[in-house]
DNA sequence: GGGATAAAGTATGTATACTTACTATCTGCG
DNA sequence: CGCAGATAGTAAGTATACATACTTTATCCC
């Protein structure tokens, strides 16, 4: 029985693959961001002003992991962040102008892509299998933000 | 739109909750591996005596990492790495007799845990889940190795 | 049989990921 | 009010991941 056959395994096959297909097409378009930075970026823009936390919190991932991220996408000049005025702990981060230009300009490509982590499933499949996605996750469950 | 709602960061999320779950358990038992590292153990035991770079092959990983997975393995006594007699350049990898035994002991638990990444889903919605992964990484295509 | 080419591995650099520990701050409660 | 516990963020350490470049060794082909 070859135990890298099974779902944990396969998970992480898909997850690589999806990966794998954000770059080569953010490097197509010319765009410096990972997928990660990027949906760091698109939890700014439906919340703005939000805090690291917050971030984290949106897209699942942990405070230190977030730090590093925030301050890459800075680094960059996509972000600004600025101590909170009610929480001195709190960053709170927000998109610069140039990050919600490339952000708007970069999103129909990351749509597309979409499809294209799943191409080997009909578009039956691709539905049924992001309902299982999100059942797995527990999804529609929690609060939808 | 929300596109951390997508696939693309919806299978990173899973790939998250599987590798914590596995952490997890072989925390709880005691057992000090990765679930890559499992994985690279679980190639070795199917197909004995393969080179690094076969590894990578089977369980879809570069070569850079498999290096460094095959080292930490070796550190912990689990494989033994020699150079190929047909081929000066590969390294042999074998599972050691302590190898064998842990990977032995923990494959139990492994098998437990698949269920437990997809517990959200029913025993229907799992098979067909997993029929959906391994067509969409195009699997069934490929030589079973 | 010797050079072009390819393949195995390592090294380096960047970017996740997560744990634990630490600092700064805030909040709740007596 | 005052402090115990919780929270935001950073720091340090380990482990993936992958690209690129480099070394060593095979192989292919003329």
């Amino acid at each position: 029985m070859k135990l890298y056959g099974m779902p944990g395994h396969l998970i992480r096959r898909l997850h690589q693959r999806s990966t794998h297909i954000f770059q080569e097409r953010a490097k197509e378009v010319g765009v410096d961001l990972t997928s990660v930075q990027f949906a760091a970026m698109d939890a700014l823009r439906t919340h703005p002003g939000i805090d690291q936390a917050r971030v984290a919190a949106l897209i699942a991932y942990d405070r230190a992991t977030i730090g590093g991220v925030i301050e890459r996408l800075e680094r960059k000049g996509l972000v600004e962040r600025s101590v909170s005025e009610q929480d001195r702990r709190a960053r709170v981060v927000q998109l610069t102008e140039t990050g919600r230009a490339l952000l708007e300009e970069f999103t129909p490509t990351v749509s597309a892509m979409q499809e294209e982590i799943l191409a080997h499933l009909d578009e039956s499949e691709r539905a049924q299998f992001n309902a299982l996605l999100r059942k797995a996750l527990d999804l529609d469950a929690e609060a939808p933000d």
